[in-house]
DNA sequence: TTGGGTGCAAACTATTTGCATTCGA
DNA sequence: TCGAATGCAAATAGTTTGCACCCAA
């Protein structure tokens, strides 16, 4: 029942997932699905593409793009907006939150339930929440920068 | 003593904000610290860049492009990363998370106070905590997408 | 005088878009 | 068959960079 996966999904399982959100489970988006749930990670727009291409699959820049794009639309995958240079995708749904290693700009999860929330501030007037996004910027200790 | 501002700053404050931070008081710099320590309010580069051309200042888009750098690298300001389309700076020091409007586009702030978390969790080994941001998206309710 | 600051334009890069071709139900 | 999906390349947009000029100490 969850998404959440630490396991490589098959070919078949990708098909079933990507068809259970009314996504058309052509060649090129299972070849991205595969790549994306093959493991909890978070990768951008190109590190797919070069994984794609480190395998035989064959898949342009654009429907990258577009794949990814569509995955996040129907709920499949998450975007992580941390670095202003380009955005991780993240097959991880259950609530959790990130470290960002300014250093090395890698991500790093945290489970929601290491990072206790009391409550929600009141919300503007006629806005409803979409989601919380925690991002814990981490740096190496004794990385003197002065 | 407190750097966060709900009202404008005189140009001799800047001036004197800028000295103490370490940062030389040139023309154009004291005129982008009138703008974004004007109000508590989320500019982006392009923001900043056309205030100034309302107002007489003329500024160019490298030097606002520098210059906000400058005044993140010094802490006198804060980049918010929210919008993978833009960076966002935050003259609001104090701790604080935001509101991000998925609709429109805007941030608001959200004063820490109200949003109660319980502990950090544990940090990777080997680092420390830079800082942490909150957002929360928010969307309008009855903005039926579908 | 002299080095930092500025402005302009060109360069860069991630992402998006237009359109002709191909694929798949 | 026929609309949806794809691929390629061009376009876009925010940000960065190179370099000549200018100004202030």
């Amino acid at each position: 029942m969850s998404n959440s996966v630490h396991k490589p999904l098959s070919r078949q399982a990708v098909i079933e997932l990507l068809s259970r959100h009314g996504v058309q489970p052509t060649q090129q988006r299972v070849q991205i699905g595969l790549v994306m749930f093959e493991k909890d990670r978070h990768l951008s727009a190109e590190d797919v593409l070069s994984l794609l291409n480190r395998s035989k699959a064959r898949v342009s820049k654009a429907t990258v793009y577009n794949t990814l794009g569509l995955f996040v639309e129907k709920g499949l995958i998450r975007q992580v907006i941390v670095d202003p240079a380009r955005i991780f995708y993240d097959p991880n749904l259950r609530p959790h939150h990130h470290f960002y290693h300014v250093d090395s700009g890698e991500l790093e999860d945290v489970d929601a339930e290491r990072f206790e929330i009391n409550q929600l501030p009141e919300l503007p007037m006629g806005t409803v929440a979409e989601g919380v996004d925690v991002i814990i910027r981490v740096r190496r200790r004794n990385t003197a920068t002065h």
